[in-house]
DNA sequence: AGGCAGTTGCGACTGATTCGCAGTTCCTGC
DNA sequence: GCAGGAACTGCGAATCAGTCGCAACTGCCT
């Protein structure tokens, strides 16, 4: 789900047989799936769609190589602020790192990138005597939309009011439902 | 686990029954065990040392008591890059936003605070036109110790070396181990 | 002091992820 | 092309974090 969509189709296949890693048909589907998803998917959305290229495809796999991309710095893992569920999603690594904003109230994920990101990444390398690998930036707000709605968004913000007990728990959504669980 | 430590003892307290929250002897325990913890505590530890103060606290009192401060905005939630295991780790809000960087190789945590991170949140809702409740970003890297010593730091880093198989996986561990489990 | 809404402990449950193992397959060297 | 072995896979069981329903309990307001 990149900002630009400049990915070379099998890429991946590339630059792992490079690394010499063995290219099975389950590898290439999972990466297929990867390579072309338009949105975040979890493991359990990656396995349901590379079993539509390759029906044997087994959960564990599908954790085992998200491992290995992930070692390999060729996808991003991502919690997106857990907005549902504890699962993690995963998206290719693109040359410019970006922010995630994933809205409290409607569950709707924007990215991100600016030069003051990089900047601070810069300034972190130097201040900090750090060698960055992963840099996550996650972000839980209210979007412009649905500010524009009624409805208390107060939780989070400094409201000292008297006798108000716990805040609405869960976030509304009018995004997308997933069917959960996987296999 | 502040960059200072500012904090009075009891605040939360009072802010809890200023909101009309109820104060129960387990509220206290586990609002006494996160405003001295001297470093970030997961569930788990949290209940563990608790338990020390009340040795009848639940698992769910305890994640209970954890969803209720986050909602009211007084913790933060971390993944610590998911150094070891899924959990969550838990820290007192305050005043400045930091930025947590997770050393790969030894595990060490460092906070760091920086004008450059609080232009970007700015720059985020002005651009985005998004109201930012809580921003997370965790760095992962390799730390000025562990770049000295010697051994593998390629990961992640675009070495595309030939025959060169799947990187070491795990993280090592120089950093003090803790006992796994909750209960 | 009394009452009850808000809390708690318990035990069962879920969903995500991992692991050991035995069978399979890719890739290399011949 | 083909054999051999290391790398990979599917399977089933296990682990682990976190959640939930329910009946008993208790701060806190009046």
């Amino acid at each position: 789900m990149p900002l630009a969509n400049s990915q070379i189709p099998g890429k991946f296949q590339a630059l792992l047989s490079d690394r010499g890693i063995r290219l099975t048909g389950q590898r290439r589907a999972i990466l297929s799936v990867i390579e072309t998803a338009k949105r975040h998917l979890d493991a359990s959305q990656i396995l349901r769609r590379a079993r539509k290229l390759d029906a044997s495809i087994d959960r564990s796999t599908v954790y085992r190589t998200l491992g290995l991309l992930k070692r390999h710095g060729l996808i991003d893992e991502l919690d997106l602020m857990h907005l549902e569920g504890e699962a993690h999603y995963y998206e290719r690594k693109l040359n410019r790192d970006h922010m995630h904003l994933a809205c409290l109230r409607c569950g709707k994920i924007t990215e991100f990138a600016s030069e003051l990101f990089d900047a601070l990444q810069r300034q972190v390398e130097e201040r900090c005597n750090y060698r960055i690998a992963v840099a996550r930036l996650e972000i839980g707000g209210y979007c412009a939309q649905c500010r524009g709605q009624a409805r208390s968004v107060e939780n989070h913000l400094p409201t000292p009011a008297r006798h108000r007990a716990d805040p609405g728990a869960e976030p509304h959504q009018h995004a997308t439902k997933r069917t959960k669980g996987i296999s």
